[in-house]
DNA sequence: CAAATGTTGTGATAATCATCACAGAAAGGT
DNA sequence: ACCTTTCTGTGATGATTATCACAACATTTG
């Protein structure tokens, strides 16, 4: 797919015309990473807006002591490095590759120009900066409230809202990320991660299927953990 | 003081000519709130956006179960209710006067209109969002790691730096809000507050006046809680 | 200024969950 | 196919902290 064909799939671009779209294109510099390659550091000056074209990313912020918080898992057409490109602070999360990615990248000056340009685009943004923001509030409320359980279901709804499937009423996550993953984004212990998995499958909630994960009647299950 | 003179404090209007900022300011609309009243509901369309002229209001998310996150406490100058501009999605949370507050409203209509009109503005909302977007990430951390202890710590970081008043390195949290309002944040029982509080004064690092709380050596204390 | 209401302090107890430890399973490399 | 590394399952144990219960203190209200 050419790079002008990703773009039009991304949120924030979708509107713009052809033509425009292919100015931006031209600006864009193609990266690759390999599985667990840092892309971003923490601390360091932000300097460029990125778009996923293929693979994943997590956006993390590391403890002191070293233990990784996940903030989320980003995949194809997500955006990121946006955030110091606007307030003009420095990173404040990590960035890693999941899996082998491919992005694209925007240089701050041309990133600026562009929202300056076509307001339309700040205006896009705005939308999908909104839509983080609530999707923080509810992170943020799953770990205040509720036992790991809860917070564990939680972050499997998360997933399936971001990469599942949907066939008669249940989810399908085709390749769940890793229980520490999953714990280091619920705030919880891997252990207990593993636990909490078979007692849903126990209560016939969620099956795994090798390194895919259904959840049965989703809307259901979503109700359950509110 | 004025209307006008209140939505130059507004950071996202403060790049404004004063006869834009007039035109702005004769399209709200001042509201007066009581002390506990509810502003806006959780599920409710989201229709207008609000600017603090004096007094706090809190931001919340209620479970299920009925208990209460505090996602935000808002003072003078901050404003709110923009998101389900945004996004077009209901209200993500509750909004409650935290004590007496009074506020000027803006339409949607209008709000969008000067979205339009004043790409300027845009981008400074662009700004804010991603210092929002920020703070959210660190209160993820704060609430995915660390003990009740740190957790709470933190949140009294947080409140140093919304409200807070620096006398020689020092840090005056006046009207420090209630522990329960503090557990709500911190994720973590009133109780645990009280005890927790008493630990740190007995360690040195805060004291409680009254209604007030010093941070002594402000810098040593974030750093001590990372 | 009493009474009522709201807020804080503190002990005792029990539940939840992190941690340690290790075995078994799966995936990846050569 | 074999070895290595990574990931998962599971028991035992102890630490942390929620919860209950109630007294003390503070603030508001009639």
């Amino acid at each position: 797919m050419s790079s002008v064909q990703h773009l039009r799939n991304v949120p924030i671009f979708s509107d713009l015309k052809d033509s425009d779209l292919n100015i931006i294109s031209d600006k864009m510099i193609s990266r690759a990473y390999e599985k667990g390659q840092m892309i971003l550091l923490e601390e360091s000056q932000g300097e460029t807006f990125f778009i996923i074209v293929s693979g994943a990313v997590k956006v993390t912020r590391l403890s002191d002591d070293g233990r990784e918080v996940i903030l989320a898992i980003l995949g194809e057409s997500d955006f990121f490095g946006e955030m110091s490109l606007l307030d003009g602070e420095g990173r404040s999360a990590n960035i890693v590759a999941n899996e082998d990615a491919e992005v694209l990248t925007l240089s701050r000056r041309d990133f600026l120009d562009c929202l300056e340009t076509y307001p339309k685009i700040a205006i896009a943004l705005l939308e999908e900066l909104a839509i983080r923001l609530r999707k923080s509030d509810q992170h943020i409320e799953s770990l205040s409230l509720s036992d790991s359980e809860h917070r564990i279901a939680i972050t499997l709804i998360r997933f399936a809202q971001e990469l599942g499937t949907i066939k008669k009423g249940d989810v399908k996550i085709s390749n769940l990320p890793f229980q520490q993953d999953i714990a280091n984004m619920a705030g919880t212990s891997r252990e207990t991660v593993s636990r909490t998995l078979k007692l849903l499958e126990e209560k016939d909630l969620i099956k795994k299927e090798g390194k895919d994960l259904i959840i049965y009647k989703f809307d259901e299950f979503r109700q359950l953990f509110s």
